[in-house]
DNA sequence: ACATGTGAACTGCTTCACAGCG
DNA sequence: CGCTGTGAAGCAGTTCACATGT
């Protein structure tokens, strides 16, 4: 398989959505058009970020729905759920936990870190906070697939060094630094500070 | 000015970081390669990405942090403060209300929105959680800069209707859903199912 | 007739490489 | 001599346009 743009995984997830929502309205079949309106972009693109798995509509007709929507989770790895843990107790940390979202796409929150004595122990639902000297033994005995970070941005890069010497594989970080990983680690980042100067930016460079 | 692509003032948000952290090292002047280090690009790409918006450099020598500094806040338009509100009080519009670092760098959060009524009238730290239906009023007195989507997915089409049509123009959305906008709107997107859904790409597909 | 799948053209971001200047 | 600033080249992602299959 060729290299995959980020972007063209980006917009899958996206099809993969409508597509869910095309299924509760009770839609059949959708084409590459209804698809790209949806997700503000070309019926062209659809077909060509597709092309790089297979052909799955009939010309013609167009895409079925459940069809296309169980080759996307497949494509996307999603036929399986995911172990997650939180690394940071904080607020953003507290917050994602507890966020229903995760669990019904197959993200399964198994545990939460933080290295606070008054937050270990903690609970909140069926997770208990716990300790951070903990993680690596953690991590080797329960293997979790997806790190996310909250940690403050100064400690970030050392918890991600733990982490990834401990075997993690796959990180999503919140905080507002960019982290250092060896090429075999896949790093995402949701950085909240840069998309408001973007704002910042758009907002007063407008009318140039 | 000629049209920016987005990946560049991305790059400027994290430029400006490390002369923030660099100005706490005492360092005085920084080249585009010690930038591009660590942000992860090629010295070129720094020295290109500046270049749209002047020549801070001196050859033979680099940049001055302070005045590189100055200057990418004035890019930015981070020299004045901008008054954000937040739609949405459930976990993540609670945490995002709380966050400090958003004050930190001139985002201030002036009001937060909610239409349950028993979220209506609680307070934290200073602000007080207002009545959703009050917010076109509002929002044509006080003049918000920016708004924060965090309602749930089948809300946030509707809401953002009426706060465009109330004279919003900047808008951060947290919901998993691709909104439409004016062309005249700028729209930045948090998505955590599709970076996540990211991870679970790479993963699955790792070894290809 | 209609919508897909795809090579070819195009656009625009990134990288190169070097002239220019301190 | 060192590092910036920048045209030119390279490359990746997007769009075009049409042959293809139903």
């Amino acid at each position: 398989m060729r290299r995959i743009a980020d972007s063209t995984v980006r917009r899958l997830s996206l099809y993969l959505r409508f597509l869910e929502e095309s299924t509760n309205r009770g839609l059949v079949t959708i084409s590459s058009d209804e698809l790209a309106r949806r997700g503000g972009t070309t019926s062209a693109q659809v077909r060509k970020d597709l092309s790089f798995f297979g052909s799955f509509g009939k010309r013609g007709l167009g895409y079925s729905v459940p069809e296309l929507t169980e080759s996307l989770r497949e494509i996307l790895g999603l036929r399986r759920d995911w172990q997650v843990i939180i690394v940071g107790a904080g607020k953003i940390g507290t917050a994602l936990a507890q966020y229903r979202g995760f669990r019904q796409r197959g993200f399964r929150v198994t545990a939460v870190y933080d290295r606070d004595p008054k937050k270990i122990g903690t609970r909140w639902d069926a997770l208990t906070v716990r300790d951070m000297a903990e993680i690596e033994r953690d991590i080797q005995k329960e293997h979790p697939d997806i790190a996310v970070l909250t940690t403050p941005a100064e400690e970030a890069q050392v918890v991600v060094d733990r982490l990834v010497s401990a075997g993690m594989r796959a990180l999503l970080n919140f905080a507002p630094i960019q982290l250092q990983v060896p090429p075999d680690v896949t790093l995402k980042n949701v950085n909240m500070a840069m998309e408001l100067e973007g704002l910042s930016f758009a907002l007063t460079n407008r009318d140039r």
